[in-house]
DNA sequence: TCAATAGTTAGCCACATTGCCAACAAACAG
DNA sequence: CTGTTTGTTGGCAATGTGGCTAACTATTGA
C-alpha cells in the first residue's frame, strides 16, 4: 500500500510552482512546444527551461526535439498517483469520522 | 474558477515532504499530541517542530495547547482544494482525448 | 551562404529549506 | 519546591530553488 515516496515527494514539489502548474494546465489541453509554452511566462528561457526540466524529471511531462523544435505533452500517470494518495486519506479520514458517529449514536441515551 | 495559487502552492509544497505527509497520513486516524506525532521520526523536536509548523501555516492542520501538551488534528479543506485542482485537470485532459477520438472518427472512411 | 529562430549550457546570485544544538519556559508529579 | 516532561526560541551550517546574463549549437528560410 505504501506508495514510492521519492516520486509523490518530486511531483508534490513540481506542482508547488505556479509557473509548473499553468504549464500542466496548457498541456492537459494538447501538446505545446517550449517557445509556445513559456511565451506567456514573464521570464528568461533557461529560467523557464528549468521548470520544464522538472517537470520533466518527475515524469509529469514528456518531450521530443524534431528538427529545432521541442514539443512536450503531459503524462497523467504520476498525477494519478499524487491523486490516489490524496483520495487514499480522504478515505481514512471519513472512516475516522463513521467510528466517531458509531460511538456517539452507541452513547446516545436516546438510541434504543 | 481560478484558484488561489498561493494556498495551493504552499500545500503542495506542504505535502512534496515525506515526513509531513507521514504526519497527514497519522491525523487523518484522529488527532495526536506532538510528542507521539514526533516519535517515529529520527529527528530532533525543534526540526519536527518546524515542520509542524509548515503543515498549520497552510492551513493543513490545526492545535491547541492544554497545559504543556499541544494536540495537533488535520484540516481538510486545503487537501479538497488540492484535489479538486487535479481532478479539473483530469476533466480536461479526458475532454481532450474525446475530441481527439471525435475527430478521428469523422475523419475514418469506414465511419458512415 | 547568411541571418534569424529555437533551444541549450554554464555560471552567478539571493533567498528558502532542512537539519542541528544549546538554552529556555512552563506545567505536572512527588 | 524540585526534577522531569513537553514544548519553544534562537542561531548556525549545508543544501536546494528560482531567477538572471552571456555565450553557444543547431535548424531553417531567404
Amino acid at each position: 500500500m505504501r506508495q514510492i515516496t521519492p516520486q509523490l515527494d518530486a511531483c508534490f514539489s513540481a506542482l508547488s510552482d505556479p509557473t509548473r502548474r499553468a504549464v500542466i494546465e496548457h498541456l492537459v489541453r494538447g501538446p505545446a512546444t517550449v517557445s509556445t509554452l513559456a511565451a506567456p511566462h514573464a521570464m528568461a528561457l533557461p529560467t523557464f527551461m528549468r521548470h520544464l526540466s522538472v517537470l520533466e524529471k518527475c515524469g509529469l511531462i514528456r518531450s521530443e526535439k524534431t528538427g529545432r523544435v521541442r514539443t512536450c505533452h503531459i503524462d497523467t500517470s504520476p498525477l494519478l498517483e499524487v491523486q490516489g494518495w490524496l483520495e487514499w486519506q480522504r478515505i481514512l479520514w471519513e472512516q475516522q469520522l463513521d467510528q466517531i458517529d458509531q460511538m456517539a449514536l452507541s452513547l446516545d441515551p436516546s438510541n434504543s
